[in-house]
DNA sequence: TATTGTTATACTCTATAACTATA
DNA sequence: TATAGTTATAGAGTATAACAATA
């Protein structure tokens, strides 16, 4: 009863920890050794494992950011350094399709050693085989579960002209 | 082999982006019942769990923030808004004793329900009590691991001199 | 009308370095 | 000299709302 309660508060507060304290690692990684942002290099490597390696923004927008506008920021920001080139897409002329350079491809390659090193240290240094495959089960359904509920800012659009309150 | 590299690649992600969305969740019930930042959750939350509800700033530090200033800075936040009180340690001079105040307990408390209910909804609806204690098990040697890792800002400050590159 | 994406803007948070004061 | 904390400042990132254009 009140074990179960306190293992819920210890697997969370661990859960935002480790989280958040890995994150800040593999930001100064990927930062020091390639000058590049985690959303940076995760638009990255999601283009890399694109057939042409290209994808519209609203495909790279599932599960790498929240809102559209930081999406368009962060893209800029790629497009400014010369790893991802833009163009209008030729199916659908509102769409933009998005697509990694070669210099964007040497960037992650330059970048992926040091990364897989960092991970494999910070995160995995601690963990049995077994653990890895049970974190790895229990956070993928943690993960899904998440991406179920409204994020509330990455979709909503529809009903997006609620003024009123002449306060 | 190429499987256990896999399972790595999955837990990798699920945690960054488990980690993420919660986050982004949480930080929205604290916002919008109790109008708080995680941070100052968190800061609360230790206050009111220490003896006097009193901490210094240090202690805070330890597992809150990564920067003094930031701590300061949200610290700062808090006092603003009547949820603590700071005033010269009696002890030793230099330090500073926060102090969560009667309002702040009532915020907390306003807060704390719809908090857990959120958590129990989002974090742990997916999860049996097996997860649950997997998860606190192997998350709790992560973070206490990566704790371990020089954070690269909390604490940087005797060779603060490394100035050169006239770039 | 719904969808795709950008822009302008404002704001929150974080980090660095310089600084004060006490131990 | 080392430790505790603040301040000034600057920068990165994010969200909201308004907008343009195509489906």
């Amino acid at each position: 009863m009140d074990a179960e309660r306190r293992q819920k508060v210890t697997a969370y507060f661990a859960l935002m920890e480790a989280g958040a304290l890995l994150r800040h690692h593999v930001e100064q990684q990927l930062r020091r050794d390639g000058d590049l942002s985690y959303v940076q290099f995760r638009i990255l490597a999601q283009l890399a494992n694109a057939p042409e390696g290209t994808l519209r923004m609203t495909d790279i927008a599932d599960g790498v950011v929240y809102s559209r506008s930081g999406l368009t920021y962060q893209a800029g920001l790629l497009a400014q350094s010369g790893l991802v080139r833009r163009e209008t897409s030729p199916d659908d002329e509102r769409a933009v399709a998005v697509t990694i350079t070669q210099a964007g491809k040497e960037r992650l390659d330059s970048i992926l050693p040091g990364h897989v090193a960092t991970v494999n240290r910070d995160l995995f240094g601690p963990l049995s085989e077994d653990d890895v495959r049970a974190m790895a089960d229990v956070l993928s359904r943690v993960r899904d579960h998440l991406r179920t509920i409204p994020p509330r800012s990455a979709a909503p659009r529809p009903g997006a002209k609620k003024v009123e309150r002449a306060s």
